[in-house]
DNA sequence: CCGTAAAATTTTAACGTGTGCATAAATTTA
DNA sequence: TAAATTTATGCACACGTTAAAATTTTACGG
């Protein structure tokens, strides 16, 4: 049905032999035979089988992205952003695969063969298994977003450990003495990297880290609401909040304006992203933004050109954040 | 290096073809040799080879997730909403590619030998273009949220036009006269349903739909925010505003605020779709709930069986919307 | 224990493409 | 003009798998 390189051949009047080289741009070829078979292509509306090509190529034409999840715990605009940005960079002459490793049972057919490259937007330590597994298969990979101790593989994350650190010093600067901070799902390395870089700031400015005022989250706007319940029950709560994203964020806010307090006026907050709809909250969320689609973007180009010049390699790649001051903090007088 | 058929066909003293068929069940082969065979296969850690497997078979093991754009007009909720969807159908064996129409400039590359099945998650007429090639090329497809003319081609879509019916109902039933409309991106079939459904629902009530209350946008939070501006630039601004979706409504409340005015007390404002923040938006949004991920996932159901099956046709589902009252609409006395 | 039907397996070919080697044609050199 | 070299093309095989045809082995009735 669909036509071959024989077919072509045919055609021509010539071998499948120059066919396949006069369409691979071959200098074997005499230029006049090229641009005649190049003709005779176009006009049968020639296209490459890909897995034949494949199969003797020993290469996939395909670009695996992974998420640690894609079920559950990656948040929309994280999930869409990472997509957008790979696909920009990906030449559609590439498949372009997207799961999450949670849908794998085992990795057995991860392989080689099946993946010229894979990028992983990874969120959590239990990905160690997997990433090994596709290092020991000899597949290219770049991991985006978690820090790798690893230093042969490519790895380029957001520097979330300064961004929580300025937004601890932009709370403890406009004057505020009782900050609390709500945390990510345990056991994700930006959790930890989030409450790091705050705690820094806090200490810097010697201000005692409370235990009461660190709650810990999951990333979702269900627990930022809860969280932020506790903080308001407290004795004495705190009078700004930072919470490790944005989506808490949101859901703390709709715990104060239940209480009939307002924001920033009773409690300040701060977020983390700068997902969409951040600028439009009400009031708009200060928050730190982080650079999702240009760290997939980026980690895409690095994947490709990994896949044609492999010996690159001990690349940590950090992209810095960028802190966004908006109406969620409100400036106490000394 | 990656052991394959021949491999195991040695060490098991058979030949290959013997292998082949132990490994895919078929009944030509004797219970022993069948097991001594799936021991080998899995002690050596045997996986097969898509590509020779597909290049034989006529068979991708491909299924293409198809959006209207990737980049762009499509909201991150709605977006992995439906990856979430397909993805929890579609078992690991198949590969699960997704890419946006308009990455193509030309969709040689689309023909059947690539793909066993396409689900176009579609948004607007343009994609007929696409929808009409995927045909053409004999691979089967499943449509989802716009409806297509062609009932040979199965199409899965919501009741938009008794949701947004349902709105306009809410709101007149609650006392509101002058109700407005921010439309979505003129073209998509979502938009016109919406209009239509909510104009039904003035005409049933015999409320006069006045132009100046019809304001379009593009589904997007600035464009509600804008459209909102219009509407309380107004005369005589509405007391109620039914937006296309969830994200023109928070838009359009932002500017509320911005005026000083409050939600639902001078504004009473609708949305539509449920997205993951409406319900922590302040006041929390009344909406219609769509349900994205059921269609996703019905349709990717209706894509295997269509492949296994390729008889099945003229199938339209609908799948109703839900109306979800919450606090940003004011019940007027009359 | 032979002949034959059924069952189990092997042999051969095919899917569409790229590549090493041989060879024919064209060009240069002597 | 013949020999040496370069250039252009074709032949045959390989990639890993399934399927059709051919063959061998097993089973069974007389």
């Amino acid at each position: 049905m669909a036509p071959t390189i024989k077919d072509i051949a045919k055609l021509a009047n010539v071998s499948h032999t120059t066919v396949s080289r006069a369409l691979n741009n071959s200098p074997l070829i005499k230029e006049v035979t090229r641009k005649k078979i190049a003709e005779i292509a176009a006009q049968v509306g020639y296209v490459p089988n890909y897995n034949a090509k494949s199969l003797v190529m020993q290469r996939s034409y395909t670009i695996g992205l992974f998420f640690t999840s894609i079920a559950k715990g990656t948040s929309s605009g994280f999930f869409s952003d990472t997509i957008r940005g790979v696909n920009s960079v990906i030449d559609v002459e590439y498949n372009l695969f997207i799961r999450g490793i949670d849908d794998y049972a085992e990795y057995s057919s991860i392989h080689r063969k099946r993946f010229d490259g894979i990028i992983l937007m990874s969120q959590s330590e239990a990905d160690n298994k997997f990433i090994y597994h596709v290092v020991q298969q000899g597949i290219p990979i770049v991991v985006l977003n978690r820090q790798i101790d690893d230093r042969s593989i490519i790895n380029i994350i957001s520097n979330d450990r300064e961004g929580a650190y300025n937004a601890g010093k932009h709370l403890i600067e406009a004057g505020h003495q009782d900050i609390a901070i709500i945390e990510g799902v345990e056991g994700f390395k930006s959790t930890q990297e989030r409450r790091d870089g705050f705690i820094k700031a806090l200490i810097e400015y010697n201000i005692p880290a409370r235990n009461d005022y660190m709650i810990s989250g999951n990333y979702d706007m269900q627990s930022g609401y809860e969280a932020m319940v506790q903080l308001l029950d407290l004795e004495k709560p705190p009078t700004a909040v930072f919470c490790s994203n944005d989506d808490m964020a949101i859901g703390a806010m709709k715990t104060v304006f239940e209480r009939g307090l307002q924001v920033p006026n009773d409690v300040s907050i701060v977020g983390f992203d700068d997902s969409g709809f951040s600028l439009f909250a009400n009031p708009s969320l200060t928050t730190v933004k982080r650079p999702i689609e240009k760290i997939s973007e980026q980690g895409a180009r690095k994947l490709l050109s990994l896949i044609k010049e492999p010996i690159e390699n001990d690349v940590l790649i950090s992209i810095d954040t960028e802190f966004i001051a908006r109406e969620s903090v409100r400036k106490l007088q000394k």
